[in-house]
DNA sequence: TTTATGATTTAGGGTAGGCTAAAAATAAAA
DNA sequence: TTTTATTTTTAGCCTACCCTAAATCATAAA
């Protein structure tokens, strides 16, 4: 059995993310830049890494993760979204604070824990940023997405995620009324600019930014 | 602000309860035995403690725990007490599997989180061994209580807390019918082996020897 | 095809937290 | 009071994870 440190999980985290679920390559200073840790450390990180068989990883030209490195990856993303959940739904944390200690909670050591956190909350399906949670063996259902941007004019469906999810960024959507699950309707569009108008679950009218809309993903 | 890394919490906690709440002073091979390391390994945390000045360590004479230290002990306690309250409360762990997971948990840094958590919990005064939960500011409201085996004949009560919280101590309660919270009523005593009768609840009549009693709490 | 640039790795060092073996101090026994 | 036994500390070593500075490799430019 592999067993990974907490800082091992989280570089073979980001190193899915960075991959885009194992599709792309990844550079050491593409890991050292999410990390925010130096290159040097980072290359050793990665022959540690390779030696566990986590990710295929040859000097000077960059890794691939493996299946089992996936594997691994999902199950630490779906103890963070989990415990995301938790923090949101069970102790109303607000969506754009939950990041770090969902960080820490989820390198707690412990299968059973997982498994009735799981349970407690009603076997979600969906994190609090609408990202999807893998299930125990790493299936993910993820839902057809379009950005809100590149919606057509009258087209109607529910936020369901967004691509940058900044503290900041949070923060603005709570500000101006949009959330995950809501429903809206695209109302007008500013060919000009590219901004958008919106109308959130028939009764809130928003205008959002080219920028804005492209980092909100939508279920039609 | 004095900050302590995961082991030195570790270390502290066990101290305060070595030294039964800062009442006796504490050998290095005391915390040896607790904590489960070797006393070279002691010594080393000793002189780290005593530079945070949450201990009075004299080499070769043991340590006493500061008051500052004591604050920061029942910071910690508090923390593990009230995740074990969440995962029996809320997860249905049992008892007796709480500790370990608890310990991790009570290690992630979030004040809001825990602030948070007591609040969810409904300010809970006691865990699940029925050991009191100090609040914010490090307040204990202890219960008088009493060794079950020391009780006179005929005397009720209820069972707050025990001694010995052992895995194997734990499930061997569950079996005969005995919990945390349970109403008794001094049934017999045997002189001769030390051994009680008690009746549970008005309903279920146990059996116990001076042993099993003398390790069970009982708030009269 | 040679050179320059940028990416990456290696070398060496720091802190935290463990360990063993040996030395030193205290406490107990003779 | 001297010797012995026990406790505690020191010295030196190890792993994990991070760093800076220097060396090395790959590749883009000349
Ligand atoms: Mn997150
Ligand atoms: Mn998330
Ligand atoms: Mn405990
Ligand atoms: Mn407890």
């Amino acid at each position: 059995m592999i067993t990974l440190t907490s800082a091992e999980e989280n570089y073979l985290k980001a190193i899915y993310h960075l991959s885009d679920g194992g599709k792309k390559g990844v550079s050491t200073n593409d890991v050292s830049a999410e990390m925010k840790t130096k290159p040097a450390s980072v290359s050793d990180m990665l022959r540690k890494l390779g030696e566990k068989d986590v990710i295929e990883y040859r000097k000077y030209y960059g890794l691939h993760i493996t299946e089992e490195g996936k594997k691994l990856a999902l199950q630490t993303i779906r103890k963070h979204r989990l415990w995301e959940v938790f923090l949101v739904e069970k102790l109303k944390f607000s969506w754009d604070e939950v990041n770090e200690v969902a960080d820490e909670l989820s390198h707690v050591k412990s299968k059973v824990l997982i498994q009735r956190l799981d349970e407690y909350l009603g076997f979600p399906k969906f994190d609090p940023h609408g990202d999807p949670i893998p299930d125990e063996y790493g299936d993910v259902r993820a839902r057809p997405r379009q950005l809100l941007n590149e919606l057509d004019l009258g087209s109607t469906g529910q936020i369901v995620a967004v691509k940058d999810s900044s503290p900041a960024f949070l923060r603005y959507l709570d500000k101006v009324g949009a959330y995950i699950g809501a429903r809206i309707k695209v109302m007008d569009k500013t060919e000009f600019d590219g901004s958008v108008e919106i109308l959130v679950d028939n009764k809130k009218s928003i205008f959002m930014s080219k920028d804005v809309a492209g980092n909100i993903l939508v279920m039609v």
